[in-house]
DNA sequence: CCTCCCTGAACCAATATTGAGCCAATTATT
DNA sequence: AATAATTGGCTCAATATTGGTTCAGGGAGG
């Protein structure tokens, strides 16, 4: 009957804490009180609490309990979780600041396998045939050129976006913009930024990135 | 039953997948379970799923299960675990980018009262007589740059390098590099980028962003 | 007949959960 | 001050879940 217990009690804790649950003294109720109270062993409940540690929302001292942490605003935690509620005009906004930098480091920087790898992802997201497919390789295009671009941070920053452009209000916003045309158009875009990486012209990828950012946004936010 | 059953549901997961089912913890259900559900054998599912697996829409591990790999919601924390590896050189390669950007959206979209705040940041960091009280409002002083950018996406991005910057290799360096001469440049550099902002002129403060970042650089890096 | 795909079943290997017990640190009670 | 109760940290063996693999058969179409 169980199935991957463990995580799915760490995010109904998490939905509890971030609802209020526990803030009056900050903590947690025993691990074997949340074990009967979920009906599971409290093996099971230690390593969903220990999820929550590893996030950093929680900490535990034997003898005393668990706890959450103070919400202090400057930590990477909270940082992380205020990112989750980026707008998709913010976070295009950025992508046109970022990625076509990242295309003309890539232009620069990338050695031929690398360039080899941005082709094939090009590659199959034309030839693909449904939109999931598609989806996919579209963003592992985009994802590869950061890869090009020999700084390690940028490609995080790439991570993070990519992350929360997989979350909820993206997705609706993705199915409802996407259409053969667009697919078409978007191939074409690429094809000309992939060629002027591989004629490694920085200044050609940079504009041509950004040109087909426009067209992305123009499509998702109907500007 | 028709034939070519494998493949039909293999697109049939993939519909289900991109209007958002098991999207909340990104786990599809065990093949047997899928199995019994369209009422095939599971080794049809099995198929339908290396399709998937084959697409990259999907990862499998024996014993856990079958996941999306668009939604691994554990992946935020393993980015932010990265980015703890920034190097210096990287971390200012990306200042440059985003700053001037920060500063020419600030000089567009600020109110009055960011502005103050801005130019009184400034203020104290000017008249400051130790090195830690000029850094902590030197910090103070990029970041409500950043806070005026009303973007607020790049506002947290913005916090993420700060916290690294507080972090272990940066303090040394800062450290080093500090001279009084030095903060005496930077407060006069921080002047120009804050006179091109209170004058509303997004060109001016960009580039003026942008020298003082090379300047930094300069200093940090050695170079 | 042959080929291809699906069925049904069995078994394997990796991982997860359980349930129990004991330890160590802390707190509450006597 | 001493003792008991609480609580997280840890281990272990048994059981359950789940993907990986193989094999024998059935039915549809060439």
């Amino acid at each position: 009957m169980p199935k991957l217990v463990a995580s799915d009690i760490a995010t109904a804790l998490k939905k509890r804490i971030s609802s209020g649950e526990w803030i009056e003294n900050g903590r947690m109720p025993p691990e074997r009180d949340l074990a009967s109270e979920f009906g599971v062993a409290r093996n099971t409940v230690r390593r969903a609490v220990s999820f929550l540690e590893d996030d950093g929302t929680v900490v535990r001292h034997v003898g005393r309990g668990t706890f959450l942490t103070a919400t202090n605003p400057s930590s990477m935690a909270a940082v992380v979780g205020r990112m989750e509620g980026t707008s998709p005009a913010d976070m295009m906004e950025i992508r046109q600041l970022l990625e076509p930098a990242a295309a003309a480091f890539a232009a620069t920087n990338a050695s031929a396998m690398e360039l080899n790898a941005v082709r094939e992802a090009h590659k199959i997201a034309s030839e693909s045939q449904d939109m999931p497919t598609f989806e996919h390789w579209d963003a592992e295009f985009h994802h590869r050129i950061f890869a090009c671009s020999r700084n390690d941070f940028l490609k995080e920053i790439h991570n993070l976006m990519r992350i929360l452009r997989n979350q909820a209000p993206w997705f609706e916003m993705k199915k409802r913009s996407f259409s053969e045309e667009r697919r078409g158009i978007y191939c074409s875009e690429h094809q000309i930024v992939l060629d002027a990486l591989l004629r490694r012209d920085p200044e050609s990828a940079s504009q041509a990135m950004l040109a087909h950012l426009r067209t992305v946004e123009r499509n998702l936010l109907g500007r």
